[in-house]
DNA sequence: CCCATGACTAATT
DNA sequence: AAATTAGCCATGG
């Protein structure tokens, strides 16, 4: 198979450390240089085959939303306060605060 | 190759 | 500030 794309992206997520989280769009500008591959980034980690050992709960939404996730949003508001991210509602509080760039 | 889908985004209302 | 809308892109049928 030539998965290359959802792989790319996997391995990206794998880099974000606990108590820091990322955006879809900037996974996909990383990749393609866009941010218009973000949908397909969302794609890609919706079928993320270990969502705990690689941690797409720390992809959230460009304006702070924290998105879905494949075992429930709850689960994913709940792993994402166990790290220590503050969450209102179903926004991260101080996005800008924990999101980084990923190499 | 065409068409539908979705864990998105930016802009507009 | 919340809701809508159009645009985008990697998959899978």
């Amino acid at each position: 198979m030539d998965g290359n794309f959802q792989e790319t992206v996997l391995n990206l997520v794998k880099q974000i450390p606990a108590g820091k989280v990322t955006t879809y769009g900037e996974i996909a500008r990383r990749i393609t240089g866009s941010v218009r591959a973000a949908r397909a980034v969302a794609q890609a980690v919706a079928r993320n085959p270990y969502p705990i050992a690689i941690p797409c709960h720390r992809v959230v939404r460009s304006d702070g939303d924290v998105g879905g996730y494949s075992l429930g949003v709850e689960k994913k508001i709940k792993l994402l306060r166990a790290e220590g991210i503050e969450i209102g509602g179903r926004k991260v509080l101080n996005l800008k605060h924990f999101k980084i760039k990923i190499n």
